[in-house]
DNA sequence: GGGCACATGTAAGCTGTTACATGATTAA
DNA sequence: TTAATCATGTAACAGCTTACATGTGCCC
């Protein structure tokens, strides 16, 4: 049971909005994808290799060149569809900070509370970006008949942020009872 | 810049809490921290074997024994303690559903609205789950000083929960306009 | 005797990250 | 000319999952 290449399917996608470079796309899914999705070079080259050999994608610029601009075929635009109306797999979740809040006993009161300051910290951070992306969106010519997806990717990490800043806000009083008490 | 070996702080973590075997190990990480972390066996009995070889768990029972249950030595305490401060660094986010939402454009209208009908399932079945824990943690007579850190836990889940239930609500808002327009 | 839950472990293989190596193009 | 940015790729390795292999103890 070999889990479904997730890769593929970001690559895909990104290239159906525009044909670009393996440099650009890893900027493009950073810059728009990355409140929730990552790739990294490493990913990106051999994906790319790939699907160019499957002919799901074609390069313009030839294979000497120093910038290979890759777009879909055919084939790639059906591919892109079935991978899309797969099943979507979640990654088995692993938070870091609720573990350490699990164990928060064998911790000095102190360090509970600086990890809760430093999660707003990130949390507000990533508030500021997403009025970034949107605005991003709201300019961008190419958007089109995407923008309403692409806004409700961002509506969906705003509603979680502003979730985590209640239960910081929340937690910071029921663990404080813990340390005054 | 080698990741930092999380499952051994989960693994000392919870035998920290109370000595068990490799087996049982696996099923409390699964019943109790399963909504924000997961290990497989594959990860726990070689965290085990290397976390006993460096003296942070002994076994008792005996190694030819078929039931090994590990506890903490003094030294697999401090080494808790030296994990848990470690700044929580957080696995990049890859959210499956996210990825399709994002390139829904190129899905029939049906498949978002099953798509996010899914969600909602799942996140409903998980807010129900969360109230088992939660009746688990205030039975448990083991939880004593934890009690706070473990209901936080489970406050953030919740809190996420409800969150997601709320955006999927507006999506199907937003999306409809598109596929009535 | 059969089945189930408990229990331990290994091996193959995939996914993904990081560091390294290299070179082209462009702007100050 | 020098630095930054754009660009492509590889190699080593860490982390993790899955499937497999094996055995025990208990209850019906």
């Amino acid at each position: 049971m070999t889990r479904p290449r997730q890769t593929d399917l970001a690559v895909l996608g990104a290239l159906s909005v525009e044909p670009m470079t393996g440099y650009r796309l890893r900027q493009e899914i950073t810059e728009t994808l990355g409140h929730f999705w990552h790739e990294s070079f490493g990913q990106i080259y051999p994906s790319l290799a790939r699907l160019e050999a499957e002919g799901f994608i074609v390069a313009q610029g030839g294979v000497k060149a120093s910038s290979r601009v890759f777009s879909l075929t055919e084939a790639g635009e059906a591919e892109l569809r079935r991978l899309l109306e797969l099943p979507p797999e979640s990654q088995q979740p692993r938070s870091a900070l609720l573990l350490r809040i699990f164990f928060g006993a064998n911790l000095p009161p102190g360090a509970i509370a600086q990890l809760l300051d430093d999660h707003e910290a990130q949390v507000r951070e990533k508030l500021a970006q997403f009025a970034g992306i949107r605005a991003n969106i709201d300019a961008d010519p190419l958007a089109g008949r995407h923008r309403p997806y692409w806004l409700a990717t961002v509506a969906a990490g705003e509603s979680a942020a502003r979730a985590q800043l209640e239960w910081v806000a929340q937690t910071r009083v029921l663990l404080g009872e813990q340390c005054a008490g």
